[in-house]
DNA sequence: AACGCATAAGTAAGAC
DNA sequence: GTCTTACTTATGCGTT
């Protein structure tokens, strides 16, 4: 890093913050924060889409989330979290 | 739409989804928001590597994400909000 | 209500809310906001605890978790889900 | 403890959780539970309710919130990170 | 009834 | 390693 990003001297850099910032620094990173938020966001609305989309195909989206979950985790730890499951669920009368 | 994407018939679609799927409009929805979900996750990475570098370059990442907050409201709104904020804080004695 | 507690008048309501604070009501909200929260903040310690005592007890917190989200469901409503993702697992050939 | 609520056994009590359930021990975690997020629940609606009332009598709900987050930050931080703010703005030309 | 906001819960990362 | 804090997601509520 360019000593010129510096946001503080090296006196007290933890506490003390407020000198020799670089506004070029905190322009660049703002922006850069900015373009990707809305990347993000265009991201965001895409996957709402889809959903949509598919509810108005007759798919039910809450259904379609849980279908997301699941395979997003691990399968062994699935099965362990799903044998655990059925075994409170046994002990609480669930069964 | 395709009927073939139906995934419940005419006569009680909104009860009785349990019928008429079109496993490969499914497959494809689902590929589609995985896909997309991963891009988003790829792109909430890269936001938290900018913060991350900026803090290690001096900056209070808090205090940017509140910059980043205060951008995305409309400045005339913003304005409106920070004035009555002023006369409530008056009004408690918070001035 | 009393016309006291208005903080605004009745020309124009909707948009111009800077006039007419009665600072002992704003006052009043914002304690019982507080007490409220505050309240809110100890009881969701209290279930911090319970979790925490029971993984203490060997228990799993997250499958805990699940059973007190499943018995808050309507069952018929947690039948039907259950029964599409079963039908959607099949499609994707998950089963 | 009593050992009887242990959920597991000494042997291999980390990875295999499947044994010696005390049914009446996790019943009562899962009442505990339910009763403390019933009364969360219910403080919850207290505080919507006076955001509701207040907005009834013309007072910003949004405002009141940000009124709130304001008080519930220790002073000394919340003038710190302001300056912090100001700083970064000048810096922007947010000024 | 659909849309966005706001709360709440779960998850993951970072600090001590 | 624990423990809190922040981010993400999901649900519920109010509004239009």
């Amino acid at each position: 890093m360019d000593n010129a990003s510096c946001a503080s001297n090296t006196v007290n850099a933890d506490e003390n913050p407020i000198q020799d910032i670089d506004p070029g620094y905190l322009q660049a990173v703002v922006d850069r924060i900015e373009r990707l938020e809305e990347e993000k966001s265009e991201t965001a609305t895409a996957i709402r889409d889809v959903y949509s989309e598919a509810k108005g195909n007759g798919f039910d989206p809450k259904v379609i989330r849980e279908i997301i979950r699941l395979r997003k985790q691990d399968p062994h730890e699935l099965d362990e979290q799903e044998a655990i499951l059925h075994l409170y669920k046994q002990a609480l009368g669930m069964g």
